[in-house]
DNA sequence: GTTTTTCTTGATTGACGAGTCAATAAAAAA
DNA sequence: TTTTTTATTGACTCGTCAATCAAGAAAAAC
């Protein structure tokens, strides 16, 4: 009983299935099937609408980044200070949907697929420079000239947090994990 | 012509071999043909004296552990100062041997392995716990009851650096992680 | 009401790879 | 010198999996 326009939803559906499979097996060694019946398909509808798996993994990938850049577009939206800003950029990255351990353990793949496809490295090299750029902007009201290598340490513990979160199965709290950033940024802030 | 005492020689070619192959490939999926062809020899030879390929994989990263604990015991060993020392193990961290790019991929790799395997999670709880402890011990004298938040701080730096240089094909300079880092300290030290 | 397009899957192909085994060969032990 | 131990590999088994294909079935277009 086809009916029309799965088309989307059917895409939806398996990037969602991936990001799970994913994030349980903790390993880019899913089948295409795996993900297919998660998604309540065949394996041969996933292959049709995707042409071959990497191009699950790296849709997958869009839009786990494509989440992660609407949230921080909004919280920026909501701040009205630099250092609100900032601070709205380090929660967005450990909020509930981007920090739970499905999540990072997809995000920890994402980064040995870029070892391997021109595209994935492309799309996270796109997510590295984004993070960057924006807090540079954010910072420079507050460190001025200092805000790139400012920027490039609380990218770095953001990243750093995130390898330990994958770690320990869902021990590093949200909460936890801002402050430990954001405290070293207090730290940037109180004079140089 | 077999001649004695080939086993130890044999594990730590195959040991090599792997971590050389992961590195270039970027990923675990390589075979232990691959592997054991890189080490001279037949995967059935792989096979006999490791049994499996995730123990092949478990000596690789047991090895990788090793080198890296013994870089810092040896710089730990030469620094006098407090502030030497924490200089010490955050130079060992990004020295030639440990930061070279093949070592590099093997490292988010063992993250990948770590997320499947119990003695993979394992081993790299204990460097964690070793580093961080390193860091406490050593930063106590100088930051006092802030050690742990410190060396906490330190330590998602040191993650964080590694996995950006895993994306640029070995862009950042030793050098520059080693800046990075310390300068982070540095603001510490500036009292709180 | 016939044709075309969209959706869907079971079955199949073809490749590849982990792990086993039997067999060979040389050294060492008995 | 017979026997055991260590080293070594080619060939094989067995399983898995990505990708393809042919075929069916329902909607839409004509």
């Amino acid at each position: 009983m086809p009916k029309l326009g799965m088309e989307p939803i059917r895409r939806a559906a398996l990037v969602k299935a991936t990001i799970a499979e994913i994030g349980e097996t903790g390993t880019l060694d899913v089948t295409v099937s795996q993900i297919a019946k998660r998604a309540g398909m065949s394996s041969a509808l996933a292959h049709h609408y995707f042409g071959n798996k990497e191009q699950i993994f790296l849709a997958a990938m869009r839009h786990t980044l494509a989440v992660y850049a609407a949230e921080v577009r909004g919280a920026l939206g909501m701040a009205s200070s630099p250092l609100g800003r900032v601070e709205a950029i380090v929660k967005s990255s450990f909020s509930q949907s981007n920090f739970r351990s499905e999540v990072v353990a997809a995000w920890l793949n994402f980064y040995v697929l870029a070892q391997v496809s021109d595209e994935a490295r492309r799309l996270l090299n796109v997510y590295q420079t984004r993070l960057r750029s924006n807090l540079r902007h954010s910072l420079r009201p507050i460190v001025g000239a200092e805000a790139p290598e400012v920027a490039e340490r609380i990218a770095a513990m953001i990243d750093g947090a995130y390898l330990k979160q994958s770690l320990g199965r869902g021990q590093t709290e949200q909460g936890e994990a801002v402050r430990l950033v954001m405290d070293s940024f207090a730290k940037d802030v109180l004079r140089t």
